[in-house]
DNA sequence: GCCTCGTTTGTTAGCGGTAACATGCGCATC
DNA sequence: GATGCGCATGTTACCGCTAACAAACGAGGC
């Protein structure tokens, strides 16, 4: 920066103002001073800066998994908002344990972010402290907080907390209600990877079987496996196994919907006339199945979008909204009627 | 760090070394720092640390997309190698394109990374030189340099490269090849998202057809668009309507194989028998598809461990392997022979 | 013509660590 | 008992940039 500005005629702090902030500097000096930068290849070096302007502009974002396509959507959306902005989004895996999540939590802090997103409300205590007493904006993903009483449920005690998310409990609770008003009187339930999230969901469609009358707590198949394919077709079979007269099924996750229609087909099993299916997330293919799935959209690209936004905000006004301004912003979803049920 | 060292009783440089080489300081006065630092709650702020010692911590990790199953699995493989070694991988996303690239490269640059992970070897010249006066190591990805005569091909000119892949030409040959042994005669080709590497996977599939006398450039269907199920299904269609009598095709990813094996499915067509059908890459349910999908495992995952760890020797060693010992490692590919051949 | 004000540029003093060198100490050596 | 050596710790001087304040300058008002 000296030599630029050696360069240019100018001091470096000129240098400096030219290049962040162009209107604070005369035109003829400005141009004076791109020239120079440009000629000389001078790249400023981002770590001074955040060093001396306590602005790193990165932003922490913490996903469980960077193999479940959800996320990558999740992350997708963040980046795209982040990415024009200025911001590098700083990517932390946490393989859906609270305490991973904690320590990776830990060491992305020492990054100085500026932001943070996390995943869902599911925080250890430990994490709840960090938070507490961060200085930044934190949004929180995927998920609601209670509304109006912060302090009951979800481990966030008096931390006032913003999300960005949809109600998986509703979302799980309108599959249930779709799939007792197709007239299923056997209806189970396949679950893998069960975070805090999948479970809210199988709570939802246990609360529409039981309005319903038609809950069989015996129909309900949960392993702690990561979804796949492959899952979905072995857990088809086992659920089929212990239970044939099932009539209807619902998939916690597409691509467990997916291998248990493969099965199906595999199988001979007429779907949906003897089994109806739905899955969830409406990923990529859900419409392209034979016959196309039934499943619950879920806006994830929007709430990445929509939390990097609400960040972006936060860390704008130095005033971090998440103290006195927390907001919850429901994106809800949408019930993807196809053939499958 | 001073409040740390005047409760510990010591000076600030005794703290930095007794947290990061705690070897070189007493076990006595080690346990007093660390506890010092446990009850205040001290987190070293990396940004000082990148600006005095000139490391970052950080590596630069340029992709295409978000949305590619391929990429993500590099990542994830990138992500799980440099994490235990403390290194904070920066993800920028190239939109596929060259020129993006390089200017991704050149904001990722500016955050000082200490070395940089490319997706293929098909840069701008402007890429070339930013990376021609790097002085920290890069490694290329999911492609290999031309063997023997780096200022060949590839416009990588005299830059000495190291790259982690395996050879695209060799994997689409291979699957030509294969179609070509089952007794297929009209063979036809579906390609989306023709960047460089699907170039060199449908090039070595048309050198293995005219190897065979087989080769009809009529039966090749090469769009811009990105890959997709529906887009699968939508070209299969497309290239049997102007060639009915396919009775093989090639789809350059699986996500394509898996949208026309449910299309010909809905239209009746029977697979292998009418039509046998060739994908690629071995994505996540390949074979559980109905039936189970012919196609080429790539070793993504291992792409991007083998590339972490090129990358930490040569930063470790301080002296950039990519200069006075460029290396090419091919960790090759396999053909899954499944039933849809 | 002098004063005030706003605009542009320069000066100073760090941001929070670490490299490099300096110091002090205990111990083996002669 | 003096000398030299190695190890543990301290001191100094930055790393490259920017916040905050100071100064210089021209324009407009009285």
């Amino acid at each position: 920066m000296a030599d630029v500005a050696a360069a240019a005629g100018v001091s470096a702090m000129t240098v400096s103002r030219a290049l962040r902030r162009p209107d604070t500097v005369s035109e003829e000096v400005r141009a004076r001073v791109e020239e120079a930068s440009r000629r000389l290849g001078f790249v400023p070096s981002r770590v001074a800066s955040a060093l001396a302007s306590a602005r790193t502009m990165t932003v922490a974002v913490l996903i469980p998994s960077l193999t479940n396509a959800v996320f990558i959507d999740l992350l997708a959306g963040v980046q795209e908002t982040l990415s024009p902005q200025g911001y590098q989004p700083l990517v932390g895996i946490t393989g859906y344990g609270p305490e991973a999540e904690e320590r990776v939590l830990r060491t992305q802090l020492a990054h100085d972010p500026d932001g943070v997103i996390l995943s869902g409300l599911d925080h250890t205590p430990g994490t709840w402290d960090l938070l507490r007493g961060l200085t930044i904006p934190v949004v929180h993903t995927m998920d609601l907080s209670v509304e109006g009483d912060l302090m009951a449920e979800g481990g966030h005690g008096d931390c006032p907390v913003q999300t960005v998310g949809f109600s998986q409990f509703d979302a799980g609770y309108a599959v249930g209600a779709h799939l007792v008003a197709r007239g299923r009187r056997r209806i189970g339930l396949i679950a893998g990877q069960l975070d805090s999230r999948t479970r809210q969901r199988c709570d939802g469609w246990r609360q529409a079987l039981r309005d319903a009358g038609r809950h069989d707590p015996a129909r309900e198949l949960m392993v702690p496996d990561a979804t796949s394919v492959a899952l979905g077709a072995e857990l088809l079979e086992r659920a089929l196994a212990t239970h044939p007269d099932t009539d209807a099924l619902f998939l916690c996750n597409d691509d467990l919907a997916q291998g248990a229609l493969f099965q199906c087909a595999r199988l001979g099993i007429p779907v949906p006339e003897r089994l109806a299916v739905a899955g969830f997330n409406d990923l990529a293919g859900a419409a392209w199945t034979v016959p196309p799935l039934t499943t619950v959209a879920t806006p994830r690209r929007a709430i990445g979008v929509e939390a990097a936004r609400l960040l972006i905000a936060g860390m704008e006004s130095r005033t971090p909204q998440s103290r006195e301004n927390p907001r919850r912003v429901d994106l809800g979803f949408r019930l993807m009627v196809r053939e499958t049920t």
